[in-house]
DNA sequence: AATAGAGACTTTACCGGTTTAGCAAGGGCT
DNA sequence: AGCCCTTGCTAAACCGGTAAAGTCTCTATT
């Protein structure tokens, strides 16, 4: 991979200019001690003069910083383009790197062995100066590879999936809490959840939570579970299967686990010809643009899925500088209630 | 940015263990002639024992390829994370450079200004060796800026918008015409656009495509137009307008510079009462799988993004080992009827 | 036999920074 | 006056590679 050379502008251009050694200028850019005002200032207006900024690459080499960090994305690419969540979650990220003038190196793998190796190769070739993981699973093997290696890593999960790494998290299994109760508040008590990926530790919280909290209500209630795998197909497979039996066998609310996926279920029910929310209630996850886009409205667990990205850059940072490992939960998703949902009719 | 230092093996580790000098392993490894297949098997041995790769920061300051493209994308963070498009074109990308073993930088920017600066100083820092640029408008200034820093560029964009750099491009003005070749072939006569953001080169082309393609239909057709920022609001707001007039004044076919705009306009549609696509044929463009979880499923001008991304990637390369400028079309968008289109019942 | 040339490596000089050791000048203290 | 610290800066080594020039050994040529 050659081209055309830049006009380049080093250190020593620099250096020259404001008379000084390259040491000097060195010191000056790391605001380090042992150079007077003066020559420090003349430092940087020669920098400015000539449009010089340090080399990443050459400080990355010289074994300081690395200021770029690593994220690898395992979803089938299909799902992903689908998937409000991610591109949001990532202008989070970024949101927080650019202020720091870090950036970010995305990936997208097919499994966990290529993820895996992925980092270890990022940050054995300094090519990130941290990392932040998604996506756990139960006996993620993720947490200790970088324990092993040493790699600073902020995990996007429930602390009990995340072996110790620092963690950021939604509190899932209250959230699901929530929507049962919300559901039950209305008067359903045939309740189902369509769920996402099973694999995903995130999945399991939620699919233990729910099953609990149907059963707190009283004995006559019922809960549905299905797994899935995030895509509007399977989300409008499930739903049809759900919504398949005569009444009394049928639930009269639909908790999903993303929003593709309600939106499908809409759908699903609208081809089956039942009315949202008469005949079926259904509540949304994530809640994106997307829930105001439908007809009825989507009711949606929501959240700020932006926000989220930038505390996880921030906390990153604060790992690579040195903090030990901590738990950091963002706040609970809050219940918002649209078209959707309503007392059941049936 | 500072952390434990990986454990590090260099090429001087494989060098000593394969009982050869440095250079002979940068030799072995850059597939240079000078070394006996004995030597180099054994270096490759030495190399996969140790575990080593070569590091690319150190290979970039060495003067030689940079494995790293740039990518800047300047739209807002709600819409980006709501546009199926951006993440399947990524995958795209990421696709063919994960062969070639790069990695993409990514940036989410504000304005072209920041873009352009950011090219600059990712280029002059040797950060990237190449770069993708996308959305561009009338009088870009990233044609002259790339050619002036001499940076390896391909534009996403018609040729007429891309000032000489190399162009990766759909056939837009010919997709539109297909579709309004379709719609008036379904008897529509009275056919609304609602377009993607108006400083956009390809919604210009676009816009002007529609205008001609239904002045070329039989003098009573009638077009309306509606500039919009690509948002479902945006969306659903532009085909309220459109819908209010009352029938001899009102569109019978509405075809969107977006799949979220389509949805919008859909839930539109039934929150006005009018039935789709009986009062109102819709037509979605991008086809994303969103397209098929509505009720009725989205018509749309159907194209492979995924595809797209591979292409562009592959063209950048050729741009980056030298190639003269060039233009490569993709395939135009094909017409994939669904439930959303009929014809005209009023 | 002398010479040239090719083949297989090694040496060495960078790339553009950081960092450590060292050094000269000036000030305070005894 | 002599000694020890600071302060402010420079010189040189180093990071992990690449690339051009140099060395050595063989074989082919004249």
């Amino acid at each position: 991979m050659t081209a055309t050379p830049p006009p380049r502008v080093t250190i020593k251009d620099v250096a020259a200019r404001a008379g000084v050694s390259k040491g000097a200028v060195s010191l000056a850019f790391n605001r380090k001690p042992g150079l007077s005002e003066a020559t420090r200032d003349r430092i940087f207006r020669a920098a400015r003069e000539l449009g010089w900024a340090p080399s990443s690459t050459a400080r990355t080499l010289a074994g300081s910083r690395v200021d770029v960090v690593g994220l690898a994305v395992c979803r089938p690419a299909r799902l992903l383009g689908l998937e409000p969540f991610y591109m949001e979650f990532i202008s989070g990220v970024e949101s927080v790197l650019v202020e720091r003038s870090c950036s970010l190196l995305l990936r997208l793998v097919r499994g966990q062995d290529e993820e895996v190796g992925l980092m270890e190769s990022w940050w054995r070739g300094r090519q990130i100066g941290g990392s932040i993981l998604v996506d756990f699973r139960a006996d993620d093997p993720r947490p200790a590879v970088a324990g092993r290696l040493g790699l600073p890593a902020v995990a996007v999960g429930h602390p009990s999936l995340t072996g110790g790494l620092t963690s950021v998290w939604t509190d899932d299994a209250t959230a699901v809490t929530e929507a049962v109760r919300y559901l039950a508040a209305l008067g359903h008590r045939r309740i189902a959840r369509v769920g996402g990926a099973a694999a995903l530790g995130h999945t399991s919280i939620r699919t233990a939570a729910f099953d609990e909290a149907v059963r707190a209500l009283e004995p006559a209630a019922r809960a549905w579970q299905v797994a899935t795998d995030f895509s509007g197909d399977a989300g409008a497979r499930a739903t049809r299967s759900l919504l398949t039996a005569a009444p009394p066998e049928r639930p009269t609310a639909i908790v999903y686990d993303n929003d593709i996926m309600a939106v499908a279920g809409l759908s699903v029910a609208a081809e089956m010809g039942l009315r949202v929310p008469e005949d079926v209630s259904l509540l949304a996850w994530d809640d994106s643009q997307l829930c105001r886009l439908t007809h009825p409205t989507l009711s949606a667990m929501s959240h700020d899925v932006h926000g989220f990205g930038a505390d996880v850059a921030r906390t990153l940072f604060g790992v690579i500088t040195g903090e030990g490992p901590g738990s950091h939960p963002v706040p609970t998703p809050v219940l918002t209630p649209r078209g959707s949902t309503a007392p059941p009719k049936v």
